[in-house]
DNA sequence: CGGAATCTTGAGCGGCTTCAAAACCTGTGG
DNA sequence: CCACAGGTTTTGAAGCCGCTCAAGATTCCG
């Protein structure tokens, strides 16, 4: 459990979505009225269908945010990292359920806001919800998208997607490339794909030089190549 | 062109969901501050990727709002019917585009608000960018279930509830059934499946007395034999 | 009636998945 | 230090679901 050369300063300012276009005046405050909590991975922090009584701000680690199939397979939505939120349906006055489960990919901090809270604050500072339906509509884009690609790419480019994607979301630069801790079914749910042949597209390109793998990491080295045939 | 009978009545109070929890003094006053525009089929009403400067109400008639692929294959993301919203982005402070593509199915009549009146609209009541919210949060659960049965369900499984969500939403109380107007192209493509594929299916229900078909049109009799083997 | 749009049907195939089994890593405890 | 047990990854062989392509049948409408 080494912990890699980060080239990003360890401590740079924290940028939330969810606090754009609040002046620095006002962020505090918000702040100030969330509780901290901390997860162990691989803690479930929120469960689908569970009323959203608690909106979430990840300050250091990350969450897999995901819906489970009737036959019980994980479908992973989104890995979220420092500065994205999830529970957005806090800010709703009548609560409905949270729409995917969250638990923790490693030990992670965040901020909490409770309902009633999350309500006052969403009065006093619009922007927030209005912050929310920004990256709702995000997230609808970005579904959308992966719904195009499961219908009309090749298993191939939709893994060569999740990992480039997650490559420049959450990965660490390292002299032979950029380097993403992954586990192959982790990939494949996020590519729509299955875990076999994420292990069969990886080997290709291990072959070819454009990846080269670990145990639960690939080191991306020409992400270019991945689509050549 | 002959227009089926309706067991609805004509003139049933217009729910819309974006108005949920103002009160009878506020919704005439959003009301009165929107344009009214009528489309015929098929024309454009938005476009994919212009900035979203306009928000729309359906009034009367039908959208669809849906996402063209790489390769030209346009997916419906959702028919829209009377009451349903779309350019919910209007509401932000910086526009950003607009997800899809929406184009009118029949002749079809919208209240409309530019983004500076949505603005002012939703800083006077911000339960509209509340609704707003809400409505997007649904959204994303609507495309999440949708990627599932994508991944996990038959295309036979994928049809029948494409066909039965349209029937709950548009369909007209008939006699032996609920009929639905519907391309089996556009049904194809809400359900994910190719258009030989849906030709396939209805046809197979067709012999088992579960559907009728007739051109754009498809007759619901029993919907529980759908998934029957 | 003719032409365009829609729908049907068949044959063939191919990209993924499924299943089974083996190889491989990694941390643990003797 | 080694061996072992767990999770992880690889590889092969087989099969199938739904797509593609081509052609024809049907319906609708001017």
């Amino acid at each position: 459990m080494h912990s890699p050369v980060t080239i990003c300063p360890v401590t740079k300012p924290l940028s939330v979505a969810l606090f754009k276009g609040l002046g620095n005046h006002e962020i505090p405050v918000i702040r100030a009225a969330a509780a901290k909590r901390t997860f162990e991975a691989p803690q479930i922090i929120i469960r689908a269908e569970e009323p959203a009584v608690r909106l979430f701000v990840i300050e250091v680690g990350s969450v897999d945010y995901y819906i489970v199939t009737n036959d019980g397979r994980e479908i992973l939505l989104r890995r979220l990292m420092p500065g994205n939120a999830f529970g957005f349906a806090t800010f709703l006055s009548e609560p409905i359920g949270y729409l995917g489960t969250a638990r923790a990919v490693r030990k992670t901090q965040t901020l909490v806001w409770e309902h009633r809270v999350a309500r006052q604050l969403a009065e006093t500072y619009p922007r927030l919800v209005e912050n929310a339906l920004h990256a709702s509509l995000h997230y609808i884009a970005m579904y959308a998208k992966r719904h195009m690609r499961l219908v009309s790419n090749t298993a191939q480019e939709r893994v060569a997607y999740a990992l480039t994607n997650l490559g420049s979301r959450s990965g660490h630069m390292l002299p032979g490339g950029v380097e993403v801790d992954i586990k192959n079914e982790d990939l494949a749910s996020l590519a729509d794909v299955n875990l076999f042949t994420v292990s069969r597209i990886l080997g290709a390109w291990e072959r070819q030089k454009v990846v080269s793998k670990s145990r639960g990491k690939v080191l991306i080295r020409c992400p270019e190549k991945m689509l050549a045939a």
